[in-house]
DNA sequence: ACAATATATGAGTGATTGCTCATAGATTCA
DNA sequence: TGAATCTATGAGCAATCACTCATATATTGT
């Protein structure tokens, strides 16, 4: 429908766009980890978290590689933080509607 | 669930990422236009679009006022293009997985 | 009040999402 | 080989999404 490259763009963005793929972001800042370490630091199911995994990998946003019976996962760009943290000062500056409080 | 902040930068990219949104975005940069300029320009179904733009404001991304029989909209924080050209940097960087392509 | 213009919304639909439980697959070690 | 550990995935479910068509609402000018 749109140019493919605002359809990369809303697929990366909606990878990030979740609280819980937030989270697995943030446990992975600067570092390496695998679904068996993530697990329990964000208290998720494990095959939930795979799921979640999956999404961010196949949207390019992270990076795996097998390690004996582990699965590794990293960031594949430094910069998705940027898009974090820039979302993060965004949302501090500005005011939802109305029809957003009953959250 | 998450932290509050996680949950409105979730909310918040939420409403970015979407392909229609994104070009909504891109033809409000600098300017304020109406849904009544937006939908031709953009070749959008008119309830389409009031959704789209209702998306955007209750995230607190836009901004509107009624002008006469108008409603107009600007985004509320500039730095959502500091996302949304972020998100184009990256995706430029960054390789989708085996699982995305038959997109 | 009426017509014209612009916007919002109810209802319906097919598709996708996030989650859980159970099970399958992969890898290592005894 | 079999047991232990870690990861992926099928099935099912309720909820949400994006879209369209039709209709309601709001505002202005005659």
């Amino acid at each position: 429908m749109g140019s493919p490259m605002h359809d990369r763009k809303a697929v990366l963005l909606a990878a990030i766009a979740h609280p819980n793929r937030i989270r697995i972001l943030e446990e992975l800042r600067g570092t390496v980890k695998c679904n068996c370490e993530l697990a329990p630091a964000l208290g998720l199911e494990q095959s939930n978290l795979s799921r979640h995994l999956k999404v961010l990998t196949d949207a390019g946003v992270l990076v795996s590689w097998r390690e004996g019976v582990r699965v590794n996962f990293k960031v594949a760009d430094a910069q998705v933080y940027g898009i974090i943290d820039l979302a993060g000062t965004v949302a501090r500056r500005t005011v939802p509607s109305p029809a957003m409080e009953e959250a």
